[in-house]
RNA sequence: UCUCCGGUCGUCCAAUGGCAGGACACAGGACUUUGGCUCCUGGUAUCGGGGUUCGAAUCCCUGCCGGAGAACCA
């Protein structure tokens, strides 16, 4: 259990009634069965997606535990297509999902499509017509849902539910046969329409839809729904156990009925939370929204949650299935901490890496004892707990770039890094202390670091046996390969995404929470040679810094391209932390220009504003943010001429505001709790952020936002003043 | 307001009427030619109130909190 390695663990069928301790309720329902014979001892499971948008973290999860159990108990687990609904999916993502699985380590016992069983379930459709349990109503989707009432209200029958029948029947016939429009009729299910549970209330079973299938082509003008197609699929592939979600549990019930109705193989329903993750949004609109909107550069962009993405990033399937392990099965809603995450991946990385220099952000250091061409190749160890690795040549001359990091003029307490006066030891080469720091002149800048290497100290140790706590990385300079760094953080600077903040001024989405440094670029780094020359996709720590893979896509000879996975935990940054008493981290910094000799990042507070202008940097796939993109924020005087609340929505204000254009525009505000009436504002001149792009909110779109301040006791004031201003002018 | 599901360290998962344990995170220390790895140490939890029991995280009652539920989506 402990060693996910791909396929290992496939052979090892261990005996039904070896009462191993079961790992999580899913498998304790499986052993029980098996204990008591309950399926003659088989075990079969299936992974069911629906072919519209790429794998994620959280699929990975469900992955592990539907192929997972079934490995683990000698059983089967099929792949099956869920695409029931020919709108929305796509032949696009169906090779996606087969790469995906396969590198996860998993491979399906039979690969099937929920339209495979289309004339099955039609058959199932005329059985239920048949018995008295399914009708064709006439009813239009807005009436079905008026009649259906609501948890408080019981259902209405609907005027067409006791059609014979025969009349059903052949009304269901003509159904297939095209006779109906879209949307004119469908096919419902009679169950309880005084049920709580709302998909019991006569369910549908079949809807009309013209619409060509991507592999039933134009055979089908009519497509099951997935509450009907669902049991009957897993049925057909006589599947035990059909482990899904926690929001399918009131399915269940459902489920069951169709299944005992239609006396098909009685598969068990099984659900568990799942995974969420700080920092990151999981849902499919969301992923998709990035993508088209452009916000990242596809569904492989190494921020995504993306099993294409992770991959890209540098994650190893060991390390995603050893993660899925660590984080259990349970029905609780939970939100894992990303860092766990980062731990598996790190550990396994640790492991597997070959250790290379690399140096980032580079700084000339000149060994001025050392002959003006001598080149030392050094032999150096590729991993240094695991000598099965090998050593490689490093190339070491009078002239070297080290980390400008790794410099400071004025060192704190507790550096041990170099400095003035200070000595460190490179790497594999030997103790050096620093002589004489040059400036350009005109900026004060650092341009180079010029000491003496002390000759007794080749290879890192000194004869006397001093302790140099200090190691630093380096590059040879005359043998150094330029290379491009893309330095990755996460996509979103707040644990949640999902979650706006209810006193912000106008409803925020998980765009806003973007973080505008989730990409670094960087050009110019500095890597040793045999670094430049590995293939795509290969995984390295450079020493010190992170763990690091070549691009899959932009990693070429003459152009050395890496993506840095992870970073290297780093108990410094700690320390310099806690000395600063700074914040855990930066949030909201903004990135300086990647090429730039100093790192000018200016922090700036988690103001809207900020969120905006991340958001129309991202946009404008720059990885360069500079402090000039906060300027293009286009402030304006606007005057209300309409303001009312908004019905459904307790903290939001509607207001209509002239801001000069000739038509009002239209701003929504979370500012209720301060304007319980909110005609009072009607008059007033309000500020406008007025170069957004529109919202689309759930109450209509809106057209920009209205400066506001205030306290928590007090709720959000909108800034507003009198005067002779007038609606557009420019505020500066 | 109704129904269902859930509530254990900061986070995730265990403990299935009998010593609340592990991992991550955090804090301290050892080691170190990566301020990495490894090792040691530490703190922190059973949602509240009643009840049953020799004994309750676990069973019962009740309150509170969170999630899900009224798509011709899956």
């Amino acid at each position: 259990m402990s060693d996910p390695i791909p396929g290992n663990d496939t052979a090892a069928t261990p005996p039904p009634d070896a009462a191993g301790k079961a790992s999580d309720f899913i498998r304790e329902i499986v052993e029980d069965d098996l204990r008591t014979r309950r399926n003659d001892g088989r075990v079969a499971t299936r992974f069911p997606p629906e072919p519209n948008g790429y794998l994620h973290i959280g699929h990975a999860k469900a992955i592990c535990i539907d192929f997972g159990v079934a490995d683990q108990y000698g059983g089967t687990c099929n792949l099956r297509y869920d695409d029931t609904n020919p709108v929305v999916e796509d032949v696009e993502y169906v090779d996606a999902i087969e790469a995906d699985i396969r590198w996860l380590g998993f491979e399906w016992a039979n690969l099937y499509y929920a339209s495979d069983y289309f004339e099955k379930i039609y058959e199932f459709a005329l059985l239920l017509i048949r018995k008295g349990l399914a009708y064709v109503d006439d009813l239009n989707e807005e009436q079905i849902r008026e009649y259906r009432g609501n948890f408080y209200k019981k259902g209405v029958e609907s005027p067409y539910r006791d059609r014979s029948a025969e009349e059903n029947l052949d009304l269901f016939t003509r159904m297939r046969a095209g006779e109906f429009p879209d949307g004119s009729k469908v096919l419902r299910a009679k169950v309880d329409l005084n049920s709580q549970n709302m998909n019991l209330r006569d369910p549908l079973l079949y809807r009309i839809k013209h619409a060509h299938h991507h592999r039933t082509g134009d055979t089908w003008c009519i497509y099951p729904m997935y509450d009907f197609a669902h049991p009957l699929s897993d049925a057909a592939e006589r599947i035990t156990y059909s482990i899904c979600t926690l929001e399918f549990e009131a399915h269940r019930p459902l489920y069951d009925w169709f299944i005992e109705k239609c006396d098909a193989f009685p598969s068990r329903q099984i659900e568990f939370a799942r995974l969420n993750l700080t920092y990151t949004v999981m849902s499919k609109r969301k992923l998709l929204q990035l993508v088209q909107q452009g916000y990242v550069s596809g569904w492989d962009d190494p921020r995504m949650p993306t099993l294409a993405g992770m991959r890209r990033r540098g994650y190893t399937a060991e390390a995603v299935r050893a993660f899925c392990e660590r984080i259990g099965v349970a029905k609780n809603d939970s939100v894992v901490d990303v860092a766990l995450l980062e731990h598996a991946v790190r550990d396994d990385l640790n492991r597997r890496s070959p250790r290379m220099m690399a140096v980032l952000k580079p700084l000339r250091l000149v060994i001025q004892n050392w002959p003006e061409d001598e080149t030392w190749e050094i032999d150096a160890a590729n991993h240094p707990d695991d000598p099965s690795f090998g050593t490689r040549k490093v190339p070491f001359s009078k002239v070297l770039y080290i980390e400008r990091d790794d410099f400071k003029e004025e060192p704190q307490k507790g550096w041990f890094r170099l400095s003035t006066g200070a000595e460190v030891r490179l790497r594999y080469a030997g103790l050096v202390r620093c002589t004489e720091v040059v400036k350009d002149p005109a900026t004060g800048e650092v341009v180079e670091l010029r000491c003496t290497m002390d000759p007794e100290s080749r290879g890192g140790t000194s004869p006397d046996g001093r302790t140099v706590r200090g190691t630093l990385h380096w590059v040879s300079a005359a043998h150094a390969v330029d290379a491009e760094v893309r330095q990755y953080d996460r996509l979103f600077s707040v644990e949640n995404p999902n979650a706006s903040d209810p006193n912000a001024p106008v409803q925020q989405t998980f765009l806003d929470f973007l973080n505008p440094a989730s990409l670094e670029v960087l050009s110019g780094c500095k890597v040793e040679p045999a670094l430049a020359a590995v293939a795509p996709g290969t995984r390295v720590q450079f020493e010190r810094v992170g763990y690091f893979c070549a691009d899959s896509k932009d990693h070429a000879p003459g152009h050395a391209a890496f993506n840095r996975t992870v970073g290297l935990k780093d108990s410094w940054a700690k320390v310099e932390r806690k000395a600063g008493g700074e914040p855990p981290k930066a949030k909201g910094a903004v990135v300086a220009p990647a090429t730039a000799p100093a790192q000018a990042a200016t922090t700036v507070a988690a103001a809207p504003a900020t969120a905006v202008a991340a958001r129309a940097v991202l946009k404008a796939l720059s990885p360069e943010i500079t402090i000039d993109d906060f300027a293009k924020i286009d402030l304006r005087v606007g005057l209300v001429v309409d303001a009312g609340s908004v019905e459904g929505a307790k903290k939001l204000v509607r207001l209509s505001v002239d801001v000069g254009e000739g038509r009002p525009r239209n701003v929504f505000a979370g500012i209720r709790s301060a304007y319980p009436d909110p005609t009072v504002l009607v008059g007033r001149r309000v500020i406008v952020v007025a170069n957004l792009k529109p919202r689309e909110m759930k109450f209509g779109t809106s057209e920009g936002m209205c400066l506001a301040a205030g306290e928590p006791e007090t709720g959000l004031f909108v800034a507003t003043f009198d005067g002779e201003a007038r609606p557009g002018d420019k505020v500066t």
